[in-house]
RNA sequence: GGGAGAGUUCCCGAGCGGCCAAAGGGGGCAGACUGUAAAUCUGUUGUCGACGACUUCAGUGGUUCGAAUCCACUCUCUCCCA
C-alpha cells in the first residue's frame, strides 16, 4: 500500500456529474456527514448575479455549509482554468488546514480534472491582444495558413490537437507567439500526473437518459417560474465577459427577448442546449477511469446519500487511518 | 363550385429522368477535449446475414432501358376567386 503516496495529500471527495443530477444537494449531505466543506467546481456559477440561470445554490440548499468559489466574479471579467486551479487550491488547502474534508462539487469537468488530475499552468504573458489578432486573421485568412503555420513551428503538434477546431487552433498559435515555445512541448510539460490531492470520484449517472432530459425539462420550467427572464434582461443590460455569455440560459432567450421568436420555442431550444451540455458532462465524466458510478435513478429503497456512503466507504475508512 | 400551388427520410428543407438511400440544417446517438470549457470540435443517423442486397420521396396506375423527378386519377393541405 502506497500510504506515503497518499499520506501529504489532501483527500478530497469530487462530486461529479451533468447538470440537474443533484450534485448540490448530494455535496451538501457529503459535508454534513463528514464536516466538510464544498468547493464549487463550475465555471458559471462563479459570476455574480447569474443566479437563476446557473441553478446557483440559495442559502436554504447550502444549508449552512460553507461553499467556495461561488459567486464572487463580476460578469464583466473573464476567467479560466488555470484562475480556477489557483484559487480552488487556496480554498482547498484552507480548508484542509482546519481539519475539514474537502469536497470539490461541480459540473465543469476540465475544472475538477485540472485541479485534482494535475495540470501544472505555467505563467505566460496577456493574450487577450494576440487572441484579438489572430481572431481577425482567421476571418480574413481562413484557417489554412494558420493550420500550415503552426505546423511548421510545431510538426508534433499533428495528430495531437483538433486541427479542425478553431478554439484548439488559436490556442495553439497563441501559446507559440506568446512564449515562443513549441506548444507540443509545453503541453507535454503541464500535464504532470502529480497534484497535491488524493481524489474520490463520484459520478452522478442515469440508467435511462430520458430520466435525465425529464429533469433538466422540469428544472428549466421551474428557471422560468423563479424569473429567468428577468435575470436575462438585467444580464443584458450590462456588458459582459466572454466568459459569462457563455452561459447557457440568456443567449437562448436572446431571440424572444428581441421579439424575434415566441417564447415557447426558445424555452424549448434551452431545454435543447440544456441536454447537449448535459451529454458532453457525462461523456467527460464517464471516461475517468477512476470514477465510482452511482446512479440516480437506481431502483434502491436506500438515499441517494446512502449509496454515496456506501460507495465511498473503503476510501473514508482509508482517510481515517492515514489522519490518525 | 372555379383557379393557383404543395405533399421528400424523426423534423425543416434541397433535388426535378440515370452520378439519389436522396444536398444542407435541426434533432437523436457516439466521441474528443491542457489557460473561452454551460465553450469549441469530430463521427454517425432507412433496413439487412452490409465493398452487396432490400424497402423508401402522399396513394394507385401509367410512360421509359431507367422515375423522388414525366403523365393520369385519388387523397390531404395552403392560397386565390366564388
Amino acid at each position: 500500500m502506497d500510504t506515503n503516496r497518499t499520506q501529504n495529500k489532501i483527500p478530497v471527495i469530487a462530486v461529479v456529474g451533468p447538470t440537474a443530477s443533484g450534485k448540490t444537494a448530494l455535496a451538501v449531505s457529503l459535508a454534513k456527514a463528514l464536516d466538510g466543506e464544498v468547493i464549487s467546481a463550475d465555471s458559471m456559477q462563479i459570476y455574480r448575479g447569474m443566479d437563476i440561470a446557473t441553478a446557483k445554490p440559495t442559502p436554504e440548499e447550502m444549508a449552512g455549509v460553507r461553499h467556495h468559489l461561488l459567486d464572487f466574479v463580476d460578469p464583466t471579467e473573464t476567467y479560466s482554468v488555470k484562475q480556477f486551479c489557483v484559487d480552488a487550491g487556496r480554498a482547498a488547502k484552507d480548508i484542509a488546514s482546519r481539519g475539514k474534508m474537502v469536497i470539490v462539487a461541480g459540473g465543469t469537468g476540465l475544472y475538477v480534472d485540472a485541479l485534482l488530475g494535475g495540470l501544472r499552468f505555467e505563467e505566460e504573458p496577456d493574450h487577450t491582444e494576440l487572441r484579438q489578432t489572430l481572431l481577425s486573421r482567421l476571418e480574413t485568412e481562413g484557417r489554412e495558413p494558420l493550420i500550415r503555420e503552426l505546423l511548421l513551428a510545431d510538426p508534433d503538434l499533428e495528430g495531437k490537437i483538433d486541427l479542425q477546431n478553431d478554439r484548439r487552433l488559436l490556442r495553439a498559435l497563441e501559446v507559440y507567439f506568446l512564449t515562443g515555445e513549441k506548444p507540443s512541448v509545453r503541453r507535454s510539460r503541464a500535464k504532470t500526473g502529480e497534484s497535491d490531492y488524493d481524489p474520490f470520484y463520484l459520478g452522478l449517472f442515469f440508467h435511462d437518459r430520458q430520466a435525465l432530459y425529464d429533469r433538466i425539462s422540469l428544472r428549466v420550467d421551474r428557471m422560468l417560474e423563479a424569473g429567468l427572464l428577468d435575470e436575462a434582461i438585467t444580464f443584458y443590460q450590462s456588458p459582459s465577459s466572454a466568459t459569462a455569455v457563455a452561459a447557457i440560459g440568456y443567449k437562448e432567450l436572446k431571440p424572444y427577448l428581441d421579439g424575434v421568436i415566441p417564447l415557447a420555442a426558445t424555452v424549448e431550444n434551452l431545454k435543447t442546449a440544456t441536454r447537449h451540455y448535459a451529454k458532453r458532462q457525462l461523456t467527460w465524466f464517464g471516461r475517468n477511469p477512476d470514477l465510482v458510478r452511482l446512479y440516480v435513478d437506481e431502483p434502491d429503497a436506500r438515499s441517494l446519500e446512502e449509496r454515496a456512503f456506501a460507495k465511498a466507504e473503503q476510501f473514508l475508512l482509508q482517510r481515517r487511518h492515514t489522519n490518525a
